[in-house]
DNA sequence: TCTAATTTGTGCGTATGTATG
DNA sequence: GCATACATACGCACAAATTAG
């Protein structure tokens, strides 16, 4: 039924092909949940190799969790799921509810073909570093959104390793970084800039832009979008302004507009337009950053210019399952809703 | 500065005494990173151990990430903040906006004394046991959320293999699991029951109640609530139904409360409402399962019973840090708005 | 119940290949 | 070219656990 094939003349290490051999014969059906495999002795006499060689090969599996090994009983098949599947390392710098988002929609899309593990560098490159380092050679492909603070030649260095038909790089451009990875970027700063072109007429109903943008400094949010936020308003001439965050006893006028990114400044802001009597949409307006499903209902329905993190997903699935590595623009829009 | 100590004499296996005295010298400082400790001849010689042995000791350092090896050059410390940090391995059935706040809380409480690692059991026992026994003795604490639609004999048999001082189970009780580790649980039976009761006067208004609990054969609601939800409606005499889904076309009538655990559902409650011209929390109640921030600003503020997840987190954090191992029933409680 | 055979787990000595400086 | 040092490989030995008889 099932044999090791051992090349002696092969360059590839005899260990290595002792493993290879039983994840074929997995991935072969030949071998079962549960199914001796020959003892470390055995295979060591009849294929004429030393004993510490088959053990090597024997704890490598077991690593890896494809057998499992009982004191004097033997070797057996643990797990058939773990080599019939693809495996898909999944390494973003934090977790938020769009994070969550992607994270669904590859696995959606990527069904029972595939095993998706999470991992988070918190933005910190020595984790990270760590991190590749030990998961390289584990999976058969890295999913990576950086989003570091800087880029640096450690991080590069790093995401170098990683063989480029392995690499999925998500939502920033690395310039730098050449090669032919995969890759499904947001243009920030044209992306925010053609979303509100797109909506002009609107914006122009109010008589100033306020880009409400956090600062962080282990989490940084994009630059790139100020300075798109900043092309738009000069070229249409807007008086405008970049602000940090929206306090509770933040001076608010009449006429004005914001775009949010965060959250909480969006609800701060919608209690100060409560308090002085106002209306959204029509006193202040507001473009949130990002959709979420409460926003299509809230105040009437909050505008929103949004990536479509769905389909940054399920472009990672179809990126994975046609192998076609390109580097894909994601889907950035403008969602007219009441508040402007 | 810093030696090995190896005891021939001691029952524990020589490779390990290796790796246990390099990690010792990286916990005392006597090694910092870049360092390079010595050759496996040179440690094979001096200290009379065979060559194989001293590999061994190194290939299960270079492993689990504490040193680095160049061909040719030799060994080095690639880390030393690995063994100076607590190791926390944090186990979800999946991932939900909750959890993300759990996951917050728990990294915000041990701060920079810790590295936690998440991962995902998709509410599938297979990948459990995987996870476990491939995890097992890398990490010193071990957070769990079970939630499986069933607890069976294999899930309990796999978390018995951790030691009760590493594990913390979050979320559901397992009564069968017999033990003394840490538990963080939610009782949704009587929290449902307990924080309906304490606003009995404002439900008194509505005359009927209608819990929405969907039905997720694969990543299922507890369902203790339904059991909770049904002694308070029996006892206090309300007219009740619990149905699966709130559908674009219900029927809903005037007078009756909502008790939605589903933000979609939530949200198709509140566009029928609009649709007929009613007013929330005056001819339909709503009560919220689970808060988030919007719902504070949402239709004038919703209603919410809710588990304080990070709170939860916290309480993990400080289980942790003071390894005082009890069982800890979660906060649960009902925030009043408008919408009730 | 005792024993012998089997098998994993650990340890030792040696040898060859290959990358680095 | 040469020494150093990792990577792979071979053969042997003994302890501990399991199984069959």
């Amino acid at each position: 039924m099932w044999e090791f094939s051992i090349n002696p003349e092969s360059k590839t290490p005899k260990y290595k092909q002792i493993v290879d051999s039983v994840i074929n014969g997995i991935e072969k059906k030949q071998l079962k949940i549960g199914d001796k495999i020959p003892s470390i002795n055995a295979i060591s006499e009849t294929y004429l190799l030393s004993r510490d060689t088959v053990e090597k090969a024997y704890n490598h599996l077991k690593e890896r969790n494809f057998i499992s090994s009982v004191k004097g009983k033997g070797f057996f098949i643990a797990n058939t799921d773990l080599v019939s599947k693809i495996h898909v390392c999944l390494i973003f710098n934090k977790l938020s509810d769009y994070k969550r988002i992607i994270y669904d929609a590859i696995l959606e899309g990527l069904g029972d073909t595939a095993y998706v593990d999470l991992y988070i560098h918190h933005c910190d490159p020595e984790i990270f570093e760590n991190l590749v380092n030990k998961k390289l050679g584990e999976y058969s492909y890295y999913v990576i959104m950086p989003n570091f603070p800087v880029i640096d030649e450690r991080v590069n260095r790093v995401l170098k390793k990683i063989p480029d038909h392995e690499l999925i790089i998500l939502d920033r451009e690395i310039p730098e970084l050449m090669g032919n990875f995969g890759s499904i970027y947001q243009d920030f700063k044209n992306d925010i800039y053609e979303a509100l072109e797109s909506k002009l007429d609107k914006i122009k109903k109010f008589n100033k832009l306020n880009l409400v943008f956090p600062v962080d400094e282990i989490y940084p949010y994009p630059k790139e979008i100020i300075d798109g936020f900043r092309r738009f308003c000069q070229f249409n001439k807007f008086d405008f302004q970049v602000i940090g965050e929206i306090g509770k006893d933040r001076d608010i006028e009449k006429g004005e507009a914001y775009i949010i990114i965060n959250e909480s400044d969006l609800i701060n802001l919608i209690k100060l337009i409560r308090q002085k009597g106002w209306k959204t949409g029509e006193n202040i307006g507001i473009i949130s950053y990002n959709e979420t499903p409460l926003k299509e209902i809230l105040e009437n329905g909050i505008s929103v210019i949004s990536t479509d993190f769905k389909e940054m997903g399920m472009q990672v699935a179809n990126m994975i399952q046609t192998k076609s590595f390109q580097q894909i623009r994601n889907k950035f829009s403008f969602i007219e809703r009441k508040s402007l």
